[in-house]
DNA sequence: AAAATCTACTAAAACGATTTAGTAAAAGCG
DNA sequence: CGCTTTTACTAAATCGTTTTAGTAGATTTT
């Protein structure tokens, strides 16, 4: 058990020589004008228009060196705008999350916005309190990730996989039929017919359009959907243990089949285990179909065949839109819906299917 | 490629009624009290003790009654305290980031603090930039995570395997004497002499110290350190690719050994891919000891060996020290140095070292 | 030459809290 | 009763901007 242990020597005296920030009166005073002069100017107002480039030049070189930086409480009270968004998300963890994440990162940071993040863990308390929380934080608009949104806020949202249909939002979405089209056909074209599946847990934002669109995917390709091969994801824990478990009860139904489609990568290599442990192998005796192409789905052991999802891409968009939404005020018009394509990238999780049913004994367990 | 494709028939507008929120003068007026007084109530100032309770009652209930909100940049312009702390860290990843974020996320909210996050990606113009960048928004200190931090800072400083020492900053820090003597004991007691190295990236905190943690314990169970048999990650991808790069340079040299200890377990795992596809099978060719215990560690194949740093643990004590720091005032003392415990978790990829170097003969790759 | 328009600014009122310095009335004290 | 103290408040300044409505003087127009 770790233990923390505080250092007894090393206490310090924080002695810090802030040297105080410049206000724009000061600056003001020092270049001999008001206060008003230089706000109009340094914001560039078209109400400076009249003031001659000699002196905005002054003014602009005064601040540059004073090291004028507007004050950010006193402009936000203002002008009612923060420059922070409230990025809402189930918690922070290696795959979908982080991800999206970084792609929200990389869009606001040059727009020079900031967001703050709160973490729910699927908690229906928390799912109310956060938005009130970002709203007395008065965040220009949020993001959702993976995070049901149920009724109308008061300000913009954007949702990544967010799939309700509430006054306000922009949805950004993986095109799902594509996505299960893509991961079916890859299996059939392998000789799979017999084909297990782990559907997401219920509070995650695609297990519902996810699921719809492998059941139409499967009738096209003429597969049954066999109720004993179908587990669900329980748990909010982000490690592969959720995945762990489901392939257990798909296991332990002892109906035959030959590949798995798992809800994501995560829980594909939970499932992976789980099979090995049984005595199979992946991909001979089973092929594995993973979803969002997590960081480390490459580097698996065996290396996982999945449906990617562009993630940092569905971050950029939903900071984007939502910056835009922002700037073009609220009563202007803005997308309801975005969608995005899913890739299918196969690597060594998927094989060509045993025939007849040879690997749908159950071996003995190698361990 | 995905593409991005936005919906056209879904447009729509934003006729949002938010209804305004409430102000402190607005809810005198309500009470027939001055603004003054309901402050002084609603903040529990002592200058308020004198009011009858009876009245504060009132107040409080009117608060409630009418939702009453302070406003976020009223409060902070007046007061100078923005209840914010802006974190900076080298990207959002899955391992060892998102695992301390969460620690700081649980700490910080349950004090009614939120955070802004800054992902410098190792660019040393951004390392300068961001810090100023917190400086505008007001931040009450920051967190530092895996980030060198060569200067003192106008405000109060927390840093995750921060190793510097500048004033004003609290490092936190694991104990890596420990840690490494963990790891080569491991090996050692399973046989192993000829032990090969993965060193962290030059950018990484804890590069140096883990390395020289690593020097010492090796001379104290007498394991001579080949050059030739240390690699060093290069470059600033979260993915096991950097690992297996390194790997890929300590096969090339030829020279045997009978174990890795790698600088994390990301690297681990792209290190396995390297011995594997060299024809070298983990652990009954080559023991790997991992570090960090990152998530999916357990499920790996083979599971990982490796040393758990409390990361979770190591984010709340910097959120904590930190408040406790903002708490207390600027000038009161401080720890310089948290140290917290490593543990060594034992799972499938290690195991005793084959004699006599049969193992070291570089086998045909299998495919 | 008077009126209209421009130019180059500024005064002052917000924004919504907190906080210091009071003050009027009631209570306590000798 | 007169004096001090306590009780229950409030006025007004302040935090650092933005922005609207002016204004004084110069220039142009008629």
């Amino acid at each position: 058990m770790p233990r923390k242990k505080s250092d007894a020597r090393g206490k310090k005296k924080g002695g810090s020589s802030h040297k105080r920030a410049v206000s724009l009166k000061e600056l003001a005073a020092h270049v001999g004008l008001s206060p008003s002069t230089l706000s109009l100017v340094l914001n560039e107002s078209p109400v400076a228009d009249s003031i001659p480039q000699a002196t905005k030049d002054r003014i602009f070189e005064a601040a540059k060196g004073m090291n004028y930086r507007p004050h950010f409480h006193a402009r936000s009270l203002r002008t009612k705008r923060s420059h922070t968004l409230g990025v809402l998300v189930p918690e922070i963890s290696g795959g979908y999350t982080a991800e999206v994440m970084n792609g929200i990162e990389e869009q606001l940071l040059k727009a020079g916005y900031f967001y703050i993040v709160a973490c729910h863990r699927h908690k229906a308390e928390l799912l109310d309190e956060y938005p009130k929380l970002f709203l007395d934080r008065c965040v220009d608009g949020i993001i959702a990730v993976d995070t049901p949104i149920t009724h109308p806020l008061p300000f913009p949202v954007a949702a990544v996989s967010g799939h309700s249909d509430i006054e306000g939002v922009t949805n950004i979405v993986l095109n799902h039929r594509r996505a299960a089209m893509l991961a079916l056909e890859h299996l059939v074209k392998l000789g799979h017919r017999r084909i297990a599946f782990i559907k997401g847990q219920v509070f995650s934002s695609d297990t519902e359009a996810r699921w719809n669109s492998i059941r139409e995917a499967a009738r096209e390709f003429e597969i049954t959907i066999r109720p004993a091969l179908v587990a669900q994801l329980k748990g909010d824990s982000p490690s592969p243990e959720v995945g762990y478990i489901a392939a257990k009860r798909l296991l332990a139904a002892r109906e035959p089949f030959t590949a798995l489609f798992a809800f994501n990568d995560i829980s594909a290599i939970g499932a992976i285990r789980a099979f090995q442990e049984a005595g199979f192998r992946v991909p001979e005796d089973v092929s594995v179909v993973g979803f969002d192409d997590v960081d480390n789905a490459a580097f698996h052991n065996p290396a996982l065949t999945t449906i990617r999802q562009p993630l940092y891409e569905m971050g950029q968009i939903a900071a984007e839109t939502l910056l835009r939404r922002i700037a073009n005020g609220d009563d202007a018009a803005f997308p309801e819906l975005v969608t995005v394509e899913p890739e299918l990238v196969v690597r060594q999780s998927t094989s060509t299917a045993k025939e007849n049913g040879k690997s749908q004994r159950r071996k003995q367990a190698n361990r």
